[in-house]
DNA sequence: GTCTATACGATGATAGAC
DNA sequence: GTCTATCATCGTATAGAC
């Protein structure tokens, strides 16, 4: 077993700190409350709080960096690639609020050499979205578009998701993914 | 005047301060540095850090809310009037960062009764702008649709503009609205 | 490993002289 | 209105007994 079970307690209620409260806003102070330990019993676990901060964040880079490497290697076709990690994003958002919240924003929190270090590999997740979208475009499937752009107004899209769904409002995840993958795919407009 | 000078610079920081920063990490004493006083100095023009944050985040809310009252008051098409509010959106992001960045982001810092205040009119420029799509759907110029999804969608996928395009990967507003609003209305697919 | 006690800096904010 | 001086509080983190 890599981590104690204590250790592995800590990870998981800072986790769900910093994804409610925001890494600055979760103090050490709460976190030990939480736990049910006290705060420099913390410390015998771990470094410092960013260290959490940084064994969490490339925990759920790797939630998607996955998702993505299990997509690619289908053999389906561009759009449906797409259509795939689009719902891959979906559902992630919808089950996983922590990942989705940690790779959307508390990264921005890593210092260095950390926050370099995840900067490369998000680039690199954004990079294979894009290439996918332009194989989609090569293959006549997609319109010709800013391949950029486009990936950043799909990828941003979805940021709402976990802060609203948790609320349901009478919708189950199959019907919230046919609806977005409709709009990404058609548009506004009537066809 | 409603606002004395010294007081309009003090605002004028805090709002440059809690955009670049957010509003945990910006200190009092960062502020009255940049302003060139002394921190207590500050609080003979505002009572508390709070405050600040409550003017600025009224301000932006106005921004958006002022934009929505010109569009609604056109006739121009219900589809007509949605082009015009996204590119209101990609206005702000590209010229007006701090309004953004406030109306999207930091009002959540806000404390009660101020937050509940906030919620209520950001949700009133919600339901316009979901009035608005909908208007698109009866006069058959928009696909059918769950308005609520697509207006969080739409609303959401603007947000990595102001990260991003001050970086300015020369392209100018008007293409990159041009491209937006294609994908928006278009879709990913060819057709 | 957990505890009590504590160090030490940064924070928002106030008192009172000028 | 601005200053110097100061406060109380909370933040992360450590020392050392058990």
């Amino acid at each position: 077993m890599a981590v104690s079970p204590t250790k592995k307690r800590i990870l998981d209620e800072a986790s769900k700190l910093f994804q409610e409260n925001g890494y600055l806003a979760a103090s050490m102070r709460d976190l030990a409350k939480r736990v049910g330990l006290q705060v420099s019993s913390l410390y015998s676990h771990v470094g410092s709080k960013e260290e959490l901060l940084q064994k969490i964040c490339f925990d759920s880079a790797r939630v998607y960096l996955e998702g993505m490497k299990t997509i690619e290697e289908t053999d389906a076709s561009p759009s449906e690639k797409v259509r795939q990690l689009i719902a891959l994003h979906i559902q992630i958002a919808t089950t996983d609020v922590t990942s989705m919240t940690i790779f959307s924003d508390e990264w921005r929190h890593l210092s260095e050499p950390y926050l370099q270090e995840f900067r490369i590999i998000r680039r690199d997740y954004e990079r294979r979205f894009g290439r996918m979208l332009q194989q989609g475009v090569d293959a006549g499937e997609f319109a010709e578009m800013n391949v950029t752009i486009c990936l950043l107004t799909i990828f941003t899209s979805l940021r709402w998701l976990h802060r609203w769904y948790p609320e349901k409002r009478g919708i189950s995840v199959k019907s919230l993914e046919t609806e977005i993958l409709r709009f990404l795919f058609e548009g506004l407009k009537k066809h």
